[in-house]
DNA sequence: CGGACAAGCTGA
DNA sequence: CAGCTTGTCCGG
């Protein structure tokens, strides 16, 4: 084998560093004719997708100081020059190659840990090794770095705002003390949803003064966390050389899990539930996923904060969660109107609705209200009592295939009979969407304005000044505040077509919170969040209306290990015309079942990662497209 | 990825 | 059998 790796990488235990041995270069018994021995040879991965190979070039005089791990460099292969990064240096090349010299230096790149990392996160989302690299890579060639500034973190004397707000109340000095402490794994602070987050920045970065990496969901908020640590004296880095160069924090989005610090002191990932820290491309990687691997292996503690953490999270993490009375103020009063007693009439513009907009205009904040068009599945209820058809053990939306109803989930079955009432006449629902602003304009005698456009996209954009907000869930992240949310349809949240659907139904409704601020304390102030419902029963609406979240990943977490979904599985779901083959190979290796879910799609299941990803780093990729996403949310 | 080369198909 | 397409391999 030489030290000649692949560039797939062979089973290997997560966290595991790449091993090739350094031997001294200049030992005798090589051919080729390079001049003298002592010749500086280094391995490089090329900058291309489909490269997952290495190779070795040796290093003209001029550029040995320059040439470490995650230096970005020039070659020639086959004849076409191409960027790539140095993945080692004093490497022993394998006998009988013609080395060639790197053909240029391009700049700095990302520091030699974040070359083990980023291999260590090809297994893990089973992707190109060079597709990290990238992402933790500048945008443009940097040549030196500047000089960071010096700066001091504040004495413990000097904080007299830590004991004040969020951090005064609740314990949450204690449990932050304690997570900061941990090293061995990722802990989670619950914290609910009104709370303003930078004091507890604030407090782990005051304790490590530099080297603190903190992540949150969105660009934008990034950039308003970072202007308001700066206005406080805290230097936070503004572009990768910067982070490069030791500023004391840096703060990003996603890709900022790659972010190059040489060494992380703590990391804070804010909002650590937010589907926005998952990648959607493959390799389909989690930032928060990547920063808890990154913080163990610097030693460091990793905290994630969150008002409603996932079922993964809970069972992965350490958790701390204030006291009941602290968490359930800080979510909002809820009001749920039950959409199976509601008059028909009315469609979703119930009277309820109707009283509950009236109230919340006339401020200065506007009243949102969100409607999810893109629900495609459709839901079928009871044409006499109103109760939807729901699969009895996942819970997920039935649909009729000839004279039964079938669980496209688990396959459950069962006959054409509504489970409340007995009787056997159902209706299919589609919400009217169109009208429904036109609607809403005329009923509420005000102008109503509509909020399209992706999820993703440009989310921070902010929305024209109307009293009244439509739209899907976009809505949420483009107003900074409201005088209340409603959510005309909230069973499309529910019971979307996602195994993960109950806890992102539970993350809009705390976004929700966090627009409208905390629940007033007086008895009987009114709801600022009203969700209308054929499911007012439902454990996320408990969950929401007690704020407690942890009921719900209670409830989560033993479906979950019921049905063995992650955490008590990992998937894979491949797609494409190769698909197929892929998947007939995979299950064929112990601990490793696929099952066909459609055409060209592919759910492969096994115990745990390493199993998993082991088996995909093992199987030869087959010839055709293919899409591999580790951890899919779908089914 | 993109070039090199080999094996397969077509036409007269 | 030239002339072309399609597939597989490989790069230091």
């Amino acid at each position: 084998m030489g030290g000649n790796s692949a560039g797939r990488r062979p089973a290997a235990p997560a966290g595991a560093l790449t091993q090739t041995g350094a031997m001294p270069v200049g030992s005798a018994g090589r051919t080729g004719d390079r001049s003298g021995t002592g010749d500086l040879v280094v391995r490089v991965l090329p900058d291309i997708a489909a490269v997952h190979k290495t190779f070795d070039y040796t290093v003209p005089a001029k550029w040995a100081d320059q040439v470490r791990p995650g230096a970005r460099v020039r070659i020639r292969l086959h004849g076409r020059p191409v960027g790539a990064w140095v993945t080692e240096t004093g490497v022993e090349p394998p006998d009988g190659v013609e080395l060639h010299a790197l053909s240029g230096y391009s700049g700095l790149g990302p520091p030699p840990a974040m070359v083990a990392l980023a291999r260590w996160a090809a297994w893990r989302w089973a992707g190109p090794t060079s597709s990290f690299l990238g992402t933790a890579s500048p945008r443009r060639n940097v040549a030196r770095l500047p000089v960071p500034p010096m700066w001091a973190a504040p004495a413990e004397r000097a904080r007299p705002a830590e004991r004040a707000g969020l951090l005064g109340a609740g314990g949450f000095v204690d449990a932050l003390g304690s997570a900061l402490a941990r090293t061995e794994g990722p802990s989670l602070l619950r914290v609910p949803p009104a709370e303003d987050l930078l004091p507890l920045v604030e407090a782990v970065i005051n304790r490590r003064a530099r080297g603190v990496l903190v992540l949150v969901p969105s660009a934008g908020w990034a950039d308003r966390l970072a202007a308001r640590l700066r206005l406080r004296g805290v230097p936070v880095a503004a572009d990768w050389a910067q982070a490069a160069a030791g500023w004391p924090v840096v703060v990003g989005s996603r890709a900022a899990a790659f972010s190059p610090l040489e060494v992380l002191s703590a990391v804070v990932v804010l909002d650590a539930h937010d589907e926005a820290y998952q990648e959607q491309r493959a390799p389909t990687f989690n930032a928060w996923e990547v920063v808890a691997e990154r913080a163990h292996r610097d030693g460091a503690p990793c905290v994630l904060v969150s008002p409603c953490p996932s079922a993964v999270q809970v069972q992965r993490c350490v958790e701390w969660t204030p006291e009941r009375s602290i968490e359930r103020g800080g979510w909002p009063a809820l009001s749920v109107v039950d959409l199976r007693v509601s008059d028909p009439r009315t469609g979703l513009l119930t009277e309820e609705l109707t009283r509950f907009a009236r109230n919340a205009l006339g401020g200065d904040r506007p009243f949102v209200c969100v409607l999810n068009r893109t629900g495609r599945a459709k839901l079928l209820a009871c044409a006499a009592c109103g109760e939807l058809a729901r699969c009895e053990r996942c819970g997920r939306p039935l649909s009729q295939i000839a004279e039964r109803l079938v669980c496209p989930g688990c396959g459950e079955e069962r006959p054409l009979v509504c489970a409340a009432c007995g009787r056997t006449k159902l209706k299919v629902l589609r919400p009217g969407v169109s009208r429904l602003r036109d609607e809403l304009e005329t009923l509420l005698g005000v102008s109503v304005g509509e909020v399209a456009g992706a999820r993703t996209r440009g989310t921070d954009e902010r929305v024209r000044d109307e009293p009244v907000l439509i739209g899907t869930e976009a809505v949420l992240h483009r107003v900074r505040a409201a005088a209340a949310v409603a959510f005309l349809d909230f069973d499309q949240q529910l019971l979307a077509p996602r195994f993960t659907a109950g806890e992102e139904a539970l993350s809009l409704l705390a976004r929700a919170g966090r627009l409208t601020g905390r629940r007033a304390p007086e008895v009987g102030a009114r709801a600022r969040v009203l969700v209308q419902t054929r499911l007012p029963d439902h454990e996320v609406l408990d969950a929401a209306r007690l704020g407690d979240p942890g009921r719900l990943s209670a409830h989560e977490l033993t479906l979950r290990r019921e049905l063995a979904l992650p955490p008590f599985s990992a998937l894979a779901l491949a797609t494409g015309p190769a698909a197929d083959d892929l998947s007939a190979a995979l299950g064929t290796l112990p601990g490793i079942t696929a099952a066909a879910l459609g055409d060209e799609r592919w759910m492969i299941r096994a115990v745990d990662h390493q199993v998993l990803c082991d088996a995909l780093a093992a199987t030869p990729r087959p010839a055709g497209r293919l899409r591999v996403a580790v951890d899919p949310t779908e089914v």
